[in-house]
DNA sequence: CCACTTTCTGAAACCGATTCCACTAAAGTA
DNA sequence: TACTTTAGTGGAATCGGTTTCAGAAAGTGG
């Protein structure tokens, strides 16, 4: 009925006989409080079905329990739903230690927009950014000694402490597995390689190359954006130039799949003149036809881990980059 | 290079020689002050990039400024970008609001979940539920006068607000157009009949063919559960029973990918002999073969709408459900 | 010119935790 | 026994705003 006031330290004192210094104590467990009393304080907040006040915590302490994530407006939110997988394994995980996660999204073009202000103006605990780490706005939160975690790896050789999905090996599995099934001539359609995922996955596919002791013929690799467009254009163009092509690594499965239809196009078939491989497992990969093979990420454990480092981080511990594997998952298209 | 301690009420005050009550008037529009001492404070506050104190005015004025967006768990955050693009458009309109989003994914079992304490903890100012009608919680948490908005609508007519697409004028659109390109069997196959996302599509095929005078042949309606499996297993047990089907509705994309491939193991070809209508216009209904003719739905806008009726609530505006407009987009599947 | 509103203002209490600091009592040291 | 530590505790200040309330200043009416 009434809004129930919620008790206060006030209230756990007084029935608990101890000070309001002392109820703080005990729950923040720190200090050396006397067992008995401690005991009786933790009784009555049992009692009294007591939750802390986040707001008067926040004003005292300074931390505020919350963590941002930031995604660039930009980024395909809306039709990947990858970054949505992985913010839902992070905020599990955050929640799980009285974190709450704060979406943030948008336009990051500039680094003095309002979503800058707030981060820098110590609103939360810590920052957990999408890719972005080019932005000056990135470092130099990091600089100001705010928590931040990457959810993917970094440009350059910076600090900054990121959680990844292992791009490298995964394409060289990727590979390994079209030179294993025989292909002589292997094509790739790289992403974005501006951002390390693309040129990781690239650099895994040339690796794979030289394990059998081949050189992959630099010819046979063409750039796209990882759009489904991209992925059929560039097939198309590379195999007017090269019709001996008969495999072909894509580095996301939105261009295998483009990529598909222009091999068809060409008159070709999948498998059996061109094999395809794609990269991520996404739903669409299941659905194709034929269905693809592909390199699966753990999405969702790629959440969690960006969540710990930022709880590690959080709690002053020893913090290393997080690599996570992938699994080659075999379908019809190779 | 120091913190640099934020600029508080207390140097606003002394510099634009107010007292503190005096800022806090202006910075929140309210009471009546004298214009020349209102601007005095404006301009101390420009020159000082002042920012308030999230915390602080959490704790005096009791309003947080943090909206939840809670996702239960079980739903298809995973597969389905659709709740992620909701979310970011939520975001953006109410980071435009000065509001910040918090996103809570969990099970939402329990109606006594640690989400569930926390909700009514008073720790946030509004709550939006994906979906999760049904739940106690929500009703519990309404009844407490807690700003709830949904998104998605309601099973029963209930008094909780929300926002929704057309489901049901999506549904009669998508018949319409097979009616239309002259098909005379058309089967339908739906998603979850308890939700009222897919009861209402199928409203919607039924309403179309009232509209021509005819009544939907019931063997022909199947149900799905909006996975790819389904679909296909679905649409060939209607094919074996109904030979003559020449036109199909599934209730979304993924569903009518998987018709298509249970219609073309049948012998039969897509859009000549069955001419095949999806709903949502994911990505994969670009990227299927043939690429899908499908319901668009607006979904950013659908995020922005859920946000518009957070915000109204909160000002205690005149608020009323909303219904967004669908649009049929023609490809080559029908 | 005086009583009476209306408009503005600042002092101070308050929101609910955290934390510094002084202090007591018990334990350890010589 | 006298004296220094150490463990345990509570009082009170503090975080940075919001809001109540009493009263000063200015405006009205007669």
């Amino acid at each position: 009925m009434k809004p129930a006031a919620r008790p206060t330290y006030a209230q756990i004192a007084e029935q608990a006989g101890v000070s309001e210094a002392t109820v703080s104590r005990v729950l923040n467990g720190d200090d050396k409080v006397h067992p008995d009393r401690a005991q009786r304080v933790l009784e009555v907040v049992e009692k009294l079905g007591y939750r802390k006040n986040r707001a008067a915590t926040a004003l005292a302490s300074g931390r505020t329990g919350l963590i941002a994530i930031v995604i660039d407006d930009d980024l395909s939110v809306f039709s990947d739903p990858f970054w949505a997988t992985v913010s839902s394994g992070i905020s599990r995980v955050l929640l799980e230690n009285e974190l709450q996660t704060l979406l943030m999204v948008a336009p990051m073009s500039s680094p003095d927009s309002a979503v800058a202000h707030y981060l820098e103006g110590g609103e939360v605990d810590g920052v957990i950014f999408f890719q972005l780490h080019k932005h000056a706005l990135v470092k130099r939160l990091a600089k100001q000694g705010l928590p931040v975690v990457i959810a993917g790896s970094p440009n350059s050789n910076s600090d900054l402490i990121y959680a990844d999905t292992d791009n490298f090996g995964g394409g060289a599995q990727a590979t390994r597995h079209l030179l294993q099934a025989g292909c002589k001539n292997i094509a790739t359609i790289t992403g974005d390689t501006d951002a390390s995922a693309g040129r990781q996955r690239l650099e895994g596919y040339l690796q794979a190359h030289r394990e059998v002791g081949k050189v992959a013929n630099k010819a046979l690799t063409a750039h796209g954006d990882y759009s489904f467009e991209s992925g059929k254009e560039q097939m198309s163009t590379l195999l007017a130039a090269h019709p001996e092509i008969d495999g072909l690594f894509a580095a996301n499965d939105l261009m295998a799949l483009g990529a598909i239809i222009a091999i068809e196009e060409s008159g070709r078939t999948v498998p059996e003149n061109v094999r395809v491989v794609g990269f991520d497992d996404s739903v669409m990969a299941q659905t194709s036809r034929p269905p693809l093979t592909t390199i699966r990420q753990d999405i969702v454990g790629l959440g969690a881990a960006v969540a710990e480092l930022m709880i590690a981080l959080l709690t002053d511990k020893e913090v290393e980059p997080r690599i996570l594997p992938t699994e080659l998952v075999i379908r019809e298209s190779a």
